[in-house]
DNA sequence: CTACAACTTTGAGCGCACTCTAAGTCAAGG
DNA sequence: CCTTGACTTAGAGTGCGCTCAAAGTTGTAG
């Protein structure tokens, strides 16, 4: 007997970091498929669910816009006919994240040369008062 | 004599990327500070107040709040006395990039894992097709 | 039987960071 | 003189991504 593991809204809010208000507005927005529902109407996720979330949400974190994921999961649900398309969406982030990345570690590189710079003049601000108390 | 140079906000805005109507927000809220103006009562920013604004433009690109730089431009407002807690509050920012610098490389790789298996599904979809052609 | 908790729906509200509008001032050119 | 255009202000509006509220249903425990 096969027994399929199945989740409520409120465990798959704990799982996935989302809150149970966001996983229906994610449905709701066409970003989650197939979420079969109880016999009382409530919501039954499944593993994959849970996978196809995590997905999302690593997209999400990546900077990817909810219009892009509707779209994404758009082509995801009209089959493997889309699968050249899906990549392809997925290429394009890829470099857009690429590039972030690049820009962060520039960024943070100049933030530590002002950490660096803070460090000097507060040694100079302690030198002179030192320099003066004497 | 010293002639110092001076820029109108539509230069500051084509040197800096921001648009003019954000420079005056930013303004507004306190993100700038002495920026002074003509007897016609136009703003000229000096290279000194472009070299803020492209330091705020990189904390903001690397995801600092907009009430976290207010807090930044203050104490910069009240003096060397503060440059310890500055430094603290770049250090702390840097340490919020350099963790979100490694979450985006970790999710690089999920979503260059999905590119190659779409890949490898679209061969398998190719291969299918074609034996069944033959 | 009743209370309670967990869910359901639709639609409104919110925080952030801008972005734009309206009405007005001013200097230069025709 | 008059238009044009770049600027000024205060305040309203926008888009994104949630987040919450209200009203209703269902299942379980006392």
């Amino acid at each position: 007997m096969v027994t399929k593991t199945e989740y409520t809204i409120q465990q798959v809010a704990e799982i996935t970091g989302l809150s149970g208000h966001t996983l229906r507005y994610y449905e709701r927005i066409g970003l989650l498929s197939s979420v079969v529902r109880a016999a009382n109407g409530h919501r039954r996720y499944t593993d994959d669910t849970i996978r196809e979330i995590e997905f999302l949400n690593k997209l999400r974190a990546t900077g990817m816009p909810i219009r892009e994921m509707q779209h994404y999961a758009e082509l995801r649900r009209q089959g493997q006919s889309t699968l050249a398309e899906r990549q392809a969406m997925l290429k394009s982030h890829h470099a857009v994240v690429t590039e972030q990345l690049r820009l962060l570690q520039e960024y943070l590189k100049v933030i530590e040369y002002k950490i660096a710079l803070y460090q000097k003049l507060q040694e100079e601000q302690q030198h002179e008062s030192t320099s003066v108390g004497s």
